[in-house]
RNA sequence: UGGGGAGUCGUCCAGUGGCAGGACGGCAGACUCUGGAUCUGCUUACAGGGGUUCGAAUCCUCUCUCCCCAGCCA
């Protein structure tokens, strides 16, 4: 539904619609489909195609299928496919019963090979790969018409039958549309439209020895499918011709091609060649590894469904190649989850305070907002005792300029406890590293308000030793350090960042996450917002970082040491 | 050098003959029991040259730059 408040976003692909509808062409119908092809996992390039294609099918109260591309046996693989399903179900998008496959086509897609064999527009060509592609000529120079072009119609149907049944050697023989040797567009030179191929299919078993290519497939299917909008990347867009040659030739159902612009982010790759070499050369744990960008990974990292449309619709979608700056990505990540999830403190790296004036053997609660922006989502009570741990970070002992937080002398305020001051330092005697704080604490600020109405410049969190609990923490950074990895040494791995995981083992979290479970999301006051891994067991919690706050401090600090 | 596309703030997207706008980022400030959030302000762009027009990002023209295509991948 449209709203003043949520206008569905307009692109140069809506407006082309608007005006079909108008014009009532394909009976006012409007039908998208996703179509990935299972050899690989989905990601955030996958994830702007897929808000597209089933964005507009619910805008225009019309129908978005989702259909394998399976034309290929050798790359794809049943993983590929239950993972496709889940990623684009976790999206937020259903397609009921209209689960399709090219795969599901190949009889008619065989007949429409022959119709074309019939009609002369196709032959069976015993060029090799080698050969068709000296035959093919080059992008300035034309090519040259196969000796093979002009066998009859039924020496072509009974090889093009020899070919389907495996008599013949894989690579011995194509089918191939005759188009046009000396077309501009390479697309149309006599293009292979079926190879011999006698591998077994994930979904036809042992069924076929021939496998129709992309081109042949894909047009016939939309049209089968009475598709009225094919959506697909740029790289497309010189194969249109030849989509459209094949629909005019038979005289069927002809759906439009529309291309748009693939989705490229800054600090990450998006090419399932690079992908797949990160996960099979072991760079990433795997797939939904939380550093990479597959829709799994951004799962696994913390972020939700809808910060992922919510991106989707910002990016927008045009023609031009562009490069979005991951900081959007992030932006839409925190707007998502400040809303959303609860605060909870968690101290990723300890500093021990003891507070000297407190009573030993003595505990209290005290209570906690669960989320300043909802207050719906209520308080919680936080134990509070004599031993503390505080944020090393927290704490100078040689404070620069600006910094507001724990130093010799100086009082803060403990979030929703007490104010307190540092009164001593303990450091190691051979390191000199600080190891323990000596602290007094103010009786009369409980809760966090002084009554005689003294400020503090800070207010920083903590968790009491005897009651938290230890968790690992995983942070993350970008996995790549340029924007564009490879961009300058053309080799996209000299840029991947050796610090892109940090993992903190001994961290300690309130002990209200005790029952915290896998995918539940949290602030980590001023650190961040947080999700369970999958690997917390119950030898403990495993968080991992999903992004940063926004930090002024830090800016300040790498300001200043940058002067 | 063949064919197909694209050039608007740092980034992404609008604007389709009438004051170039939004978002992110950055910078500055207000507020704050998260140096969070929120709010306010500022910043900067029509690839270039000609032309048409009262008026051009928009129309015409020439030029430049970038991307894609020579898989029996999709």
């Amino acid at each position: 539904m449209s709203t003043p408040e949520t206008p569905y976003p307009s692109d140069f692909i809506r407006e082309l619609i608007r005006e079909d509808l108008k014009n009532r062409k394909f009976d006012s119908r409007v039908h998208t489909r996703f179509p990935p092809e299972p050899n690989g996992y989905l990601h955030i390039g996958h994830a702007k195609s897929i808000c597209l294609n089933f964005g507009i099918a619910e805008e225009f109260k019309g129908l978005c299928n989702l259909r394998f591309d399976d034309t290929n046996p050798a790359k794809e693989e049943v993983e590929y496919v239950k993972s496709i399903k889940e990623d684009v179900k976790w999206l937020g998008f259903g397609w009921d019963n209209r689960e399709y496959y090219a795969s599901d086509y190949f009889e008619k897609l065989y007949g429409y090979a022959v119709d074309l064999i019939k009609k002369e527009k196709a032959y069976v060509c015993d060029l090799s790969a080698d050969e068709i592609r000296e035959y093919r000529g080059t992008l300035t120079e034309p090519g040259r018409e196969s000796p093979y072009r002009s066998r009859s119609v039924e020496e072509n149907i009974e090889l093009f039958e020899k070919m389907r049944k495996g008599e013949l050697p894989d690579g011995s023989r194509t089918l191939r549309a005759k188009i046009d040797m000396k077309s501009g567009n390479i697309n149309m030179r006599d293009p292979v439209i079926y190879r011999i191929m006698r591998a077994d299919h994930h979904r036809t078993g042992d069924k076929w020895r021939i496998y129709p290519m992309y081109d042949f497939a894909h047009c016939f299917s939309d049209s089968i499918e009475k598709i009225t909008h094919s959506i697909c990347t740029l790289e497309f867009e010189d194969h249109r011709p030849l989509y459209d040659w094949f629909l005019e030739q038979l005289n069927v159902y002809h759906p439009q091609q529309i291309e748009f612009a693939r989705l490229n982010l800054s600090h990450t790759v998006l090419s399932k060649r690079k992908l797949i070499q990160l996960v099979q050369e072991k760079h990433v744990s795997g797939w939904d590894d939380p550093r990479m960008p597959t829709i799994s990974g951004l799962r696994r990292r913390g972020y939700t469904p809808e910060s992922i449309r919510n991106f989707c619709e910002r990016i927008g979608v045009a023609k031009r190649d562009s490069t979005v700056d991951m900081a959007l990505l992030e932006f839409c990540i925190r707007e998502d989850l400040n809303k959303h999830t609860q605060r909870v403190m968690a101290v990723l790296r300890p500093l021990k305070v003891v507070i000297v004036n407190y009573p030993e053997n003595q505990a209290e609660e005290l209570d906690a907002v669960n989320n300043p922006e909802d207050p719906g989502m209520g308080t919680r009570k936080v134990p509070f005792s004599r031993v503390l741990y505080i944020e090393k970070d927290d704490f100078r002992e040689d404070p620069p300029k600006g910094f507001f937080r724990l130093s010799p002398g100086k009082e803060v305020r403990l979030r929703y406890a007490y104010y307190i001051t540092c009164t001593g330092v303990v450091k190691d005697k051979n390191t000199g590293e600080v190891t323990e704080l000596q602290c007094t604490y103010d009786p009369a600020t409980r809760g966090g308000d002084s009554p005689d109405g003294r400020k503090v410049r800070s207010t920083i969190h903590w968790v009491s030793a005897s009651h938290a609990i230890e968790a690992e923490v995983r942070l993350y950074d970008h996995f790549f350090t340029r924007p564009v990895p490879g961009g300058e040494s053309n080799d996209f791995k000299t840029d991947m960042n050796p610090k892109s995981l940090e993992s903190l083992k001994s961290c300690f979290v309130e002990p209200c996450l005790a029952n915290a479970k896998s995918g539940d999301r949290f602030q980590f006051e001023r650190m961040g917002y947080f999700c369970v891994d999958p690997d917390s067991s119950d030898k403990g919690l495993v968080f991992n970082r999903t992004v940063t706050l926004r930090d002024t401090w830090a800016r300040i600090e790498k300001a200043q040491k940058k002067n």
